[in-house]
DNA sequence: GCCGAAGCTGAAACCAGCCTGAAAGCGCAG
DNA sequence: CTGCGCTTTCAGGCTGGTTTCAGCTTCGGC
């Protein structure tokens, strides 16, 4: 899940980052409206954090920008306007929440869950993420298998394996994948997500993860044959 | 776009169901927890306004009973009480949006038009190219058959059906299929394509790919005549 | 029908990309 | 400080997609 968060108050940033990230996400940090716009438009983000008084560019302009030119993560807005009137400028503007300053940061995480169960498809049920027999326990960081069995994870086993079971069916890149796990300031060259991969298949069986050579993976991908 | 109103206010929905049949939504009235609950079980709604404190059966049951019996519409929670521990309570159990009361009819309208923007797969994705029953798949890679049948691709031929699916009736000479599958660096004097094309026909079935002598390819000319 | 050109295709070579075990690096708890 | 587990790097081996090649078939013109 990579996160980026557009907010140029430095406190709320250093109270809100790691809270963020403890969280599950990859969060990446844009203090100014420019900034925040080239993020986003370089790197598909699973999810924006808006404050709308940024620097340089409005964080209406910013999100208009980026409905125009049809983006479509989700955008959550902050602000510490508390007006109908901006509520529903900020919505109709393509918005896809709006969060008053100031705000609990429970109140925001739980507010960031719901906009992303919407935008993710399969995910609009509560409780663990399961996909045809392997589910995904979020509170003990660990796997059920379709026999019962147990599986503890590793942080980044969890997280690779989350964004797998958020997208079943699809390739993801290596590119892509070490995008969603890693911020910014990490820069691989490496083979991280291969040894990765190998060690997450010999934890929940190697069937689950289909390698499509020079494109990716695929999740469950057997879904005839 | 048909969509509940549970509210037991009178008042309240004598204000807002005209409002939100004028912004296009079909509207049903349910005034307690039970029959909300039971309308729901056998209507399949775009979404849900539902109030929290309504009688015989309160609110958050009622999503409860929803989300563990897999339903996954919308749900937009409507409450007076405004803390931020019932907002994280309420949203982790499923729902899409809190509104506190009192609120601006255009607000609310707003919002459910954010949620169900988010909840409707509509424009997310620019849809599968697909021609006549043979349509492609961007996101997993594959191609899917008239029969249902599945295909995976290679990346080149992945580019390959591409190129075609997007010029269908077209002659694309050899020469022009090379530019679109490499880049201009490379100059080759051999039958990749050719080799290519075989392997593909071979895939997805011999007819879809015509060739015109000395000319090139032509895909899905005279569909299955 | 004959012939050359163009296209088809199986087999094999080639090589980029992937897998994986081992070991070094890193951070944290005791 | 020490030990432990997680993460990352590295190198060698392996896999399978891509390309080449050679022999074959098909097509169109004469």
């Amino acid at each position: 899940m990579r996160l980026l968060l557009a907010e140029d108050d430095e406190a709320l940033v250093a109270g809100l980052k790691p809270a963020l990230e403890r969280a599950g996400y990859a969060v990446d940090v844009a203090t100014d409206g420019v900034l925040a716009q080239r993020c986003a438009d370089s790197i598909d983000y699973d999810l924006v954090l808006l404050d709308l008084g940024l620097p340089r560019r409005s964080g209406v302009e910013v999100l208009q920008h980026w409905r125009s030119t049809r983006k479509s993560m989700p955008v959550v807005v902050l602000t510490a306007r508390d007006t109908w009137q901006e509520k529903v400028a900020v919505l109709t503007a393509g918005a896809d929440d709006y969060v008053c300053k100031p705000f609990h940061t429970e109140e925001l995480l739980a507010r960031l869950a719901a906009v992303l169960k919407r935008s993710t498809p399969d995910m609009r049920t509560p409780g663990p993420l399961s996909v045809a027999g392997l589910s995904l326990d979020e509170g003990g960081q660990s796997a059920t298998l379709g026999d019962g069995a147990r599986v503890e994870l590793s942080a980044i086993e969890f997280r690779l394996l989350r964004c797998f079971m958020l997208h079943p069916g699809r390739v993801l890149s290596q590119q892509r994948l070490n995008e969603h796990l890693y911020d910014q300031a990490t820069d691989h060259e490496s083979n991280v997500i291969e040894a990765h991969i190998t060690r997450l298949r010999r934890k929940i069986g190697r069937d689950w993860i289909q390698t499509r050579r020079g494109q990716g993976y695929v999740f469950n991908a057997l879904a005839e044959t």
